[in-house]
DNA sequence: GTCGGAATGT
DNA sequence: ACATTCCGAC
């Protein structure tokens, strides 16, 4: 069938090459075993030879620009053998990917989107050896410059969302210790309480100690994944672009805090473990395996951090870690990672299929009936659950608040399913890490938070009445703003109170 | 241009 | 799942 086509330019061996093979393997991409829109576009913003066709961005970090769609269009359209394959059509699949927080749009600069690196799958690009080699790709992402570095929030700092008290926050963490406070270890699910990278992390940290930190693994991660082997990947550096996100941070080791000859690549890294709301992108799902050691695994970490730290990541992407050492700070969180929503949006039909039902009920559409009566076919979703309840909750002081912890606890429940991630035990032996406040980081996130959602009860109220769909659009469209504003030097989010542009304050200061 | 629903294909 | 294809709306 597609028979000509099948391997046409996968860059194997040609031109250099930058992913791994089993990038292509469905591990990657699950479902289709194919290469996936999002991998092409960064492989080819990682050749030299398409930078006119498509590149990275400067100033933003993972914002890359289409200078021409129709060329790029028809690259994919050749990978994929679709020769009908037009920018309208890419576009579309690159829509889908905002809903899957894999990219977003970087609003009113045409063809341009920036990657959600803190959200990517890292299963692509899992522990690679950056720190040896310098091998990196072409185009140039955002280079960190003095003003967009800005402050960790505490390492073990609850986000406001993460931390649910109750939840696994700090529990889990410490119960990696001896007494795991919570050896009980409730369910884990609780985990992903948003698909935020914190969580994430979390999972990520409760992986890799399995191996090594306990010995004993005697603590009975009841839960525990398999033992979970990821692929070490001791290839030298696979991108030798120094501007490219995954090149070498160009911010040598930013004041000895985290001298982390990491590329700011690593930020994807953090992803690796992330837990993506598409299971596609979960790394951990099933057959993958990757294998690290501790040493690894704490230059990871201190990447991380660096990235976070010279690329305004959010802070979320940080993982708490003990024995890691960051910059206190307030927290900015980028909206754009705290936003959790990330419900599949499948409101029930009703659209064009009733329409053309009604136009056209002569032909066609045998392939339809086969299984499904019709008008029943209604698909469920997570979000609506959460619906009522939020309509129902006329209260809300908490109701964002609540709402996003149902949501996160709804679809944990669904899609984790899948994905269970056994409870972290720290890989090492759990040092107290002086967070400086987490009241403070708190309310700072807090604040900034819902700086821009809890304007006025009216709003509020407006939310709670609109649609679960367009609430989570209006956050999803908030958040970058939020996020280019906080990197334009406004301090959108620290403006949220006082705390706020204290920290503001104390940031430029530091700068 | 951009967005996103819907149907369909793999 | 992840597109691809259409297409109406803004």
């Amino acid at each position: 069938m597609k028979a000509g086509c099948s391997i046409v330019e996968k860059p194997e061996g040609g031109g250099g090459y930058q992913f791994p093979d089993w990038a292509y393997k469905t591990e990657s991409s699950p479902g289709s075993r194919q290469i996936q829109l999002w991998h092409f576009i960064l492989e080819l913003l990682q050749k030299e030879e398409f930078r006119h066709v498509i590149a990275w961005q400067q100033g933003e970090y993972g914002e890359f620009v289409i200078k021409d769609p129709d060329e790029v269009a028809r690259l994919w359209g050749r990978r994929k053998c679709k020769p009908q394959m037009n920018y309208d059509k890419l576009s579309r699949a690159l829509r889908y990917y905002y809903n899957k927080r894999i990219l977003h749009k970087t609003k009113g600069k045409r063809f341009t989107y920036k990657f959600n690196f803190s959200k990517l799958a890292m299963p692509n690009y899992p522990f690679i050896n950056i720190r040896s080699s310098g091998v990196v790709p072409q185009s140039a992402p955002p280079v960190p410059t003095a003003s967009s570095r800005f402050h960790f929030p505490p390492l073990d700092a609850h986000s406001p969302s993460d931390v649910q008290p109750g939840r696994f926050s700090a529990s889990s963490l410490s119960a990696s210790g001896p007494e795991s406070g919570g050896t009980t270890d409730r369910k884990v699910e609780p985990l992903d309480l948003e698909d935020g990278s914190a969580s994430d992390w979390h999972r990520a940290m409760d992986f890799i100690p399995s191996r090594n930190a306990l010995s004993g693994g005697g603590i009975g991660h009841q839960k525990r994944k398999p033992d979970i082997v990821l692929p070490l990947f001791t290839r030298p550096a696979m991108y030798p672009d120094p501007h490219s996100p995954f090149a070498i941070s160009p911010v040598p080791g930013r004041g000895g805090v985290l001298n982390v000859p990491i590329s700011p690549a690593l930020s994807l890294t953090p992803t690796m473990f992330s837990y993506s709301p598409s299971p596609g992108l979960s790394p951990f799902t099933s057959t993958s395996c990757f294998s690290f050691n501790p040493e690894e695994m704490k230059h990871y970490l201190h990447s991380q951090a660096c990235s976070v730290f010279n690329y305004h990541l959010s802070p979320r992407t940080f993982p708490r870690y003990p024995g890691l050492m960051v910059p206190p700070l307030q927290c900015q969180i980028h909206p754009e990672e705290s936003s959790q929503f990330s419900i599949k949006l499948q409101p029930p039909p009703a659209g064009r299929k009733n329409r053309e039902r009604v136009e056209n009920n002569e032909s066609t559409h045998g392939s339809a009936p086969t299984s499904v009566p019709s008008p029943s076919r209604i698909k469920v979703e997570p979000i609506s659950e959460k619906d009522p309840e939020s309509l129902r909750q006329s209260t809300q002081e908490k109701e964002e608040q609540s709402q996003e912890v149902d949501a996160v606890r709804t679809r944990t429940v669904e899609e984790g399913k899948g994905t269970v991630f056994a409870h972290p035990s720290p890989p090492w032996p759990s040092v107290p890490v002086s967070i400086p406040s987490d009241e403070t980081l708190e309310g700072t996130e807090d604040n900034e938070d819902r700086s821009g959602k809890e304007p006025s009860v009216a709003e509020k109220k407006e939310d709670a009445l609109m649609p679960p769909k367009l609430r989570l659009k209006r956050r999803w469209n908030d958040d970058p703003e939020a996020r280019e504003f906080s990197k334009t030097g406004k301090f959108l989010w620290n403006g949220a109170g006082p705390q706020g542009l204290a920290a503001a304050a104390t940031a430029a200061a530091d700068a």
